[in-house]
DNA sequence: AATATAAGCGGACCGTGGTCCGTTTAGCCG
DNA sequence: CGGCTAAACGGACCACGGTCCGCTTATATT
């Protein structure tokens, strides 16, 4: 019987070995996305690449597309690190206002550089409601700052939506639109919304 | 030598077997995501219920997103119809604002319902633009009547983006958001947009 | 009707994502 | 230190999407 009594439920701790097995498969696909890119980087390769095998794979990261989360959010955390602590207008210390426009921009440049990635992680569903709740609740705040009354996570989400990949990937890539335009084209939303 | 040359670059017909093909494919592909569901229809199985080799369906359709895109088309298909003259206030008839929510709402519940077969025709790159520049040529016209100015192709790819599934599936299955909650904020967005 | 030819056909084959299960090993306890 | 158990391992195995290529057949032409 252990000595310590599980509190709540714990996720049990990860084993030493199990630990050292999941860093070296994220390094190892990684390093395999940053050479290869990301389409020729299969889970064989990966397992192989790390050491281990397919198996082990599989049950650190529940398929490809976890894995790939799991890739993709190494850059995302630094993101949201410089959204929350980086210098203005993307982080503190400008208006609002401005600060709204550079996360709109911010998150459409980052979006457009880890497209492949973003989608190899696929369905927001799986790359865990982080990523998009941090978004979420980071643009309700500045809503809020703003004075906007209503829904706010209504409208926050409808601010976000159109920086989505499949809207973007859409827009960039068959209709031919330029960065500029579609960023022009969300200050036009965001003004429309706060009512600036 | 043909005795009629071949103005431009006609797509040559297709062959009579082929088209026979195409549609016992087709209604095969239908008949079985009716049945047995989306997620258990796999490529073989379509083959052998429609009575030709993997290579036939292959040839017809690029892949299984294509597929299943084609299926999706036909609802699709139906919907558009109603939308450019069933009875109002979706269809002409009704003053701008109201077809336009009701577009949006009609839209909404279109989108929920076919859930897995717009997940399964993927990437709305491979399912034609068709379906997207539809909509979006359709909200664009009503913004017009509206009276709204600016970037009405932004305008329109604005309000859309909240409808589009990857939004959609993380409101209602992850954030747990009820139908009419979406709905509302999507009125407000549009009210916000054309100033109403 | 006979012939030519390009389009179409089908199923063997392959790569990759994902599972399963017999074997190994970390962590703990006496 | 030796033994015990649950967790972790790894690679054989499977299913499904997608390709390839030698054979068949629709259609046009005479």
């Amino acid at each position: 019987m252990p000595h310590l009594l599980p509190l709540a439920d714990e996720p049990a701790p990860e084993r030493a070995d199990a630990a050292r097995n999941r860093e070296a498969i994220l390094a190892a696909a990684l390093r395999l996305v940053r050479t290869q890119g990301v389409g020729c980087v299969t889970m064989d390769t990966v397992a192989a690449e790390a050491g281990v095998g397919k198996g082990t794979l599989f049950r650190r990261f529940e398929n490809r597309e976890g894995l790939m989360a799991a890739v993709l959010n190494e850059s995302e955390t630094a993101w949201q690190a410089s959204v929350i602590s980086g210098p203005p207008p993307l982080g503190p210390g400008a208006p609002p206002l401005e600060r709204l426009l550079a996360f709109g921009h911010s998150r459409l440049r980052t979006n457009l550089t880890h497209a492949e990635l973003i989608a190899a992680a696929g369905h927001p569903g799986a790359r865990s409601a982080a990523a998009l709740s941090f978004a979420n609740m980071h643009v309700r705040y500045l809503l809020g700052e703003l004075g906007v009354h209503g829904d706010l996570l209504m409208l926050a989400t409808a601010l976000l939506a159109p920086l989505e990949m499949v809207v973007l990937d859409q827009q960039v890539n068959a209709e031919h639109i330029t960065l500029e335009r579609i960023e022009a084209g969300w200050d036009d939303l965001v003004r429309r919304v706060v009512r600036a």
